[in-house]
DNA sequence: ACCTTTTACTTGAAGCGTCAAGTTTTAGGG
DNA sequence: CCCTAAAACTTGACGCTTCAAGTAAAAGGT
């Protein structure tokens, strides 16, 4: 059971990896709850809704909302099944292209949207940004991309095409290394 | 909708948050692929093996159990039952108080976490601490504390007991706040 | 000593996600 | 102009998690 001794973790590491083990599991779940209590969404649900309600008319390919929201087209497609007997996505197949359909938030979708969002917002700043000073929340969005760029390209649980993924309201803001810390400039924007 | 306009995230902050998102995503259901894969073990099921492998007798009472592995105890009697029936964990209820359960880490059992821990925590490595400096490593384990505190205490999804939770191989590292970089001291622990 | 409460756990049903087929529509090849 | 292949979903079944009861043992009151 001992051939090449394997390289366990450090004490350090240990107490790093149980402090992230707890925040995985934790920090979900918090946020689920909010939106569960105050709204009657997962997580999922909200993120989808989130994603058609920042896309130009509101309308985004059911792939392309797979990507943006991370999971997979199965998943999506009985997702939207629910939120359209809901009433907040209509789905249409696409009069261009008949294989692609059209998820479309409606009018009382982007009420509920508009109605969820700045709780769920206010949730995630009292969780994640507000216990953190301006130089930890650079350092995290630092370690986030690293992580992320280990675990690979977004081959997600399934078969998904390969799109540089619409990131929702595209402000100006060009993703580079280095830049100030936030002098906080509210912008529009629902998928917090 | 817009009384007392809501606290909008800035840009970076969204950046930081869609970053944060795809790694909570992502993250729990890598670690799960390769426990799958490799073991044929859910990071839930493995988590409650790796527990009971550093318990002293490789006991614990369910409740405790519950607790190190942030599962409800439901939860937790569901998978303890099926991971019985695989022969790997036994159940009696406790001698001294007929109210405890104790789940007990069969040999088979024991075999199994050997055989899986050193390929779980090399995945561990690769996807988390390889990516990131020593620097980056401490501020990590610091922004989980931080916001693993925001989230506030061990209330978990359900009633559950109030223990300062063994964890698990508690070698003599008495949690400090400053510790140098982790030289590299190995020591034994399947809990990556 | 008995009865109520609390604790610790188990169980069954319901809901959601995943996996493995289907469907339908477009694209290509001969 | 067909005929196969691929793309983009949709659907149904199974497994796991949660939620709400249910059970059994120990504490505690009178």
């Amino acid at each position: 059971m001992d051939a090449t001794e394997p390289r366990w973790l450090t004490p350090e590491e240990r107490e790093t990896w149980l402090e992230l083990v707890g925040l995985f599991i934790r920090l979900p779940t918090a946020l689920d709850a909010q939106l569960r209590r105050d709204a009657g969404l997962s997580h999922f649900e909200y993120q989808v809704l989130a994603g058609l309600s920042e896309a130009p008319d509101r309308t985004l390919r059911m792939s392309d909302l797979a990507v943006f929201a991370d999971g997979s087209l199965s998943r999506l497609s009985h997702v939207v099944k629910r939120l359209e007997q809901r009433g907040w996505v209509r789905r249409t197949p696409d009069p261009c292209n008949g294989r692609y359909t059209l998820a479309v938030l409606t009018d009382a979708g982007m009420e509920k949207v508009v109605a969820t969002a700045p709780g769920h917002v206010e949730e995630v700043r009292r969780l994640v940004f507000d216990p953190l000073t301006p130089a930890r929340r650079r350092q995290l969005r630092d370690i986030g991309t690293r992580i992320n760029a280990a675990i690979g390209p977004d081959d997600c649980p399934a078969h998904l095409p390969r799109r540089p993924v619409p990131t929702a309201g595209n402000n100006g803001t060009p993703a580079t290394t280095a830049d100030p810390d936030g002098p906080a400039e509210p912008p529009e924007g629902t998928s917090p």
